[in-house]
DNA sequence: TCATAATACTTGGACTTCCGACTATCTGCC
DNA sequence: GGCAGATAGTCGGAAGTCCAAGTATTATGA
């Protein structure tokens, strides 16, 4: 809805709408905007270089998630609150990665309510070939300079962490 | 994939297999997912705003580009280019609000190829609701100061102007 | 002119995400 | 000890996204 040169009218009667808010509100809403977009382009980006391996982005966070892990193996529920995503995602992304042998269902040692997912050796192969395709996109980024690169991740900082992301 | 500590080995066995593309590869990652995780931080407020307006951000996105429109109406095809979505997605989210009475469909006047999507009075008292509850929540980025917005917005222009966003 | 290519939209299918509801298990406190 | 409440994961359903394929219409050029 912006990225989109906005007409005249409408801004000013966006204005009059959204009160005293106006300045605030039209920053807000063109970084939204543009936050929005740059995600759409990355995961375009991103899915199509991991299609060739059978990968997606969220399978491949998930992936990578357990590759980094130092067991190997994580909970259910810790891949989601990692990911900040649903734990229903969570168990759809797992069992593709289980269909796919990537990834492996294995009892909690002492918590029966509990089931790790545990990457695979065949996993750990593929999701190095991953990052490699990724690294060789630049994660989707190409177009970034490194000041912007930092600029972003800088800026966004304080969002994700008043949300809890970490 | 991070946001996510990330433990020491893992860091560098991702740099031994990135090869010489270390040091920005691990930059672009680390935006990258800043990117998504604003992204759905970004979306599932603005998506809890809406809902009892019987919105979602992508119908509204439509809406607004609408409203903003001069005319009013605009082509199917010129919705997609401007949101960025597949031709697909507009025909779903134009069926969406055209059930609720907030947009129509009419014929194109020379091409009968095109049909155009027209806000009806209801959209716009609706868009109207939406933007205001929207400018209430800070499209979601409260947590963000005026310098991140504009810091944020800046870094991404130049992705997005490279992926033909504007 | 008229066949071929391009454009506009829709349909069917696959994938991901979320929410609400449900089962199983563990924890805490009377 | 034992019951209430919290926690872990899964299933069904709704919504969004995309791709591939198909129909209709317009544009191109030999």
């Amino acid at each position: 809805m912006a990225g989109v040169r906005l007409p005249f009218d409408p801004i000013a009667e966006a204005r009059r709408n959204w009160g005293t808010h106006e300045w605030s509100a039209a920053n807000q809403m063109a970084t939204a905007t543009a936050i929005t977009r740059a995600h759409q382009i990355l995961l375009r980006r991103i899915n199509t270089a991991l299609e060739p391996l059978g990968l997606t982005f969220s399978r491949f966070e998930a992936l990578a998630l357990l590759w980094f892990s130092r067991k190997g193996s994580l909970p259910l529920g810790k891949v989601g609150d990692r990911l900040q995503v649903h734990p229903t995602s969570v168990t759809t992304t797992v069992d593709r990665l289980e269909a796919d042998g990537l990834v492996d269902r294995i009892p909690h040692p002492t918590d029966r309510r509990t089931t790790l997912a545990r990457i695979t050796p065949a996993g750990r192969r593929r999701v190095v070939q991953a990052a490699d395709a990724l690294a060789e996109i630049g994660f989707g980024l190409e177009g970034m300079s490194p000041a912007d690169l930092a600029r972003a991740e800088g800026a966004l900082v304080d969002l994700r962490r008043e949300a809890g992301d970490f």
